[in-house]
DNA sequence: TTGTACGCGTTATCAG
DNA sequence: CTGATAACGCGTACAA
């Protein structure tokens, strides 16, 4: 059912239909009148994707999430996908594999899709090849990084302070006198990965609690996947090389999750023995029992910030910062 | 950069750029070379938009989540979205109201965008009004429901036995011996929700625990939310009601780990005291402590049912069957 | 107020 | 092997 079929049965021509249904003016009321009940009556609906054509833009947002279980950036994708449909804009999504060259395809990949704007999610895409793509095949379209910083005049990045926060929850531990302080890595593929270690490092070194970088790696364990067994595996482990373990930050909450199980499993009362932290502040740590405190990174806070900058942008407001950071902060619950 | 200006620049018509793009024969191996390199060097992105207006088709998928949190729900999507990523196909995520119109008026929404098939999530699709929808703006357009039954012969519908699931639950608590059983519902607002009633009530006729229906209401609660706190100040409730609860049924994982949570704080062992299901077999069952022992519904695997029929459909093999049901499975953890 | 003609980027058909 | 032309569905000058 296309303009021209409806234009045909109210024999008129294709224009005033157009007009019609784009409330445009210039139409005899009387034949504006007849036009529309042929649109109701045959449930006619606009191709956007023609008129994407003549227009030039598509009302669609690409937004690349990376494969593998990271829930809690789906939900973040989740959530701007809610805030674009609000504005009657829609948003493909495209999991791309993790490597560097499947991230810079799915670049590529999604350009051919016509979005009027890109939002990565998360620090994998924070590369450069992937900002070579960016120049290559999208050189004045948005792009919004969520996590990540990346060269491009037409690149927006939203990042969180993980390095200050892994570094502040080691003070927080440290305050409430934990000596003994073992950290959990999820895997060390990513910026944010790497981003979370230092924090760590610069929280040791900044309160002193290993005398040097060889005692603190001692303390310092790398997770192969982020989810509850690698959690409870790396916890055994630890456990079994520092049985005076007084504090714990696992650098997601699902890890937190495995960690936690072991310490019941042996008996080990929480907080009083090991006070554990988590990070994302997602839905596990509130799954968690106890109630796991964690350091909220702004994942959510940051897409809705991404969700607002683009929606400005495109309605030809650009922003004004290539760069925000969010600072990140530590919600309190039982755990320590 | 369209195969005009390539063409321009290789000095020849844009349809033998249009044949070398497509890998058709019928060019001089010479010219073919030249115009590939101009191709690559000038990062040449075919418009997809474009090709689908002529081609009839768009290479997208049109996905339906209803807002709200339902982690669970877009955990499905995000593995459709995975599947299809493969064979090249976009994945539009459309975030919809709960309500009976919002529902349809997604339907319209998505068709606007010439999707070429339409994903339903949740049995929050299947009504009237949305059929009816679906009837009038793609009669022709192979959709898909999951966990919920839609008239229509373009409308193929993948359903767990819910229903047949939650009265295996109340049977699995009977034969290791439990006899005052709770049930705590999710919002009863979908069709979904209702199964779950109806296999409750099911399991307590077929092992006649409770002597009548008005018995067997008062072990019946119903939450506003699915989350963790509906969960816990629904069994602060049902505790205070039923001292003597020795088994509870939560309708899905997130109520179960905020039940599992005023256990804990009650001193009430698990699943010794009272042993608890959870439904949905989802991350939250293996975050709660102990291992929540959950029914499987199967929605991961009818998005994997779903995606491989539905590439299969856009590949023009129709699904044979309009209906599939899925059969639920109780996975056993700790908590039973 | 209405209709004609053209362009958006691509593919397909057909003639050369 | 190559190129001109029409068509996909729509919006928009411009002409009537």
């Amino acid at each position: 059912m296309t303009i021209y079929d409806i234009a045909k049965m109210a024999g008129v021509s294709a224009s005033s239909v157009s007009r019609v249904i784009n409330d445009k003016p210039g139409v005899n009321p009387e034949t504006r009148r007849k036009i529309k009940t042929l649109l109701e009556d045959n449930n006619y609906v606009p191709n956007e994707i023609a008129r994407g054509l003549v227009s030039r833009n598509s009302r669609m947002v690409g937004v690349l999430v990376p494969e593998g279980y990271s829930l809690h950036l789906m939900e973040g994708a989740y959530h701007i996908t809610g805030r674009l449909s609000e504005v009657n804009y829609g948003t493909i999504i495209l999991k791309t594999g993790c490597s560097e060259a499947e991230c810079a395809e799915g670049i590529r990949s999604i350009e051919e899709r016509n979005v009027d704007a890109v939002v990565l999610m998360g620090s994998r895409y924070a590369n450069d090849k992937v900002a070579r793509a960016v120049q290559h095949f999208m050189p004045k379209k948005p792009v919004f990084l969520l996590n990540g910083e990346m060269a491009g005049a037409n690149v927006y990045s939203v990042i969180s302070d993980e390095c200050g926060g892994l570094s502040a929850c080691v003070k927080f531990l440290v305050q409430k006198g934990r000596k003994h302080i073992v950290y959990i890595s999820d895997a060390m593929d990513r910026p944010s990965s790497f981003q979370k270690r230092q924090g760590f490092l610069q929280g040791v070194r900044e309160t002193g609690i290993y005398k040097d970088m060889a005692d603190t790696r001692r303390f310092m364990y790398e997770g192969l996947n982020n989810d509850i067994d690698s959690g409870e595996r790396i916890m055994e482990q630890a456990l079994l090389e520092h049985p005076d373990t007084d504090g714990l930050i696992c650098a997601t909450d699902m890890l937190a999750c495995g960690a936690v199980r072991v310490l019941h499993r042996k008996g080990i009362r929480i907080p009083e023995q090991i006070a554990v932290i988590g990070v994302d502040n997602s839905s596990f740590a509130d799954a968690c029992y106890p109630r796991l405190t964690s350091l909220n990174n702004m994942i959510l806070e940051s897409g809705d910030e991404i969700a607002s900058k683009l929606i400005a942008s495109l309605e030809g407001h650009e922003p004004k910062a290539n760069r925000i950071m969010l600072l990140t902060e530590i919600v309190e619950r039982e755990t320590t």
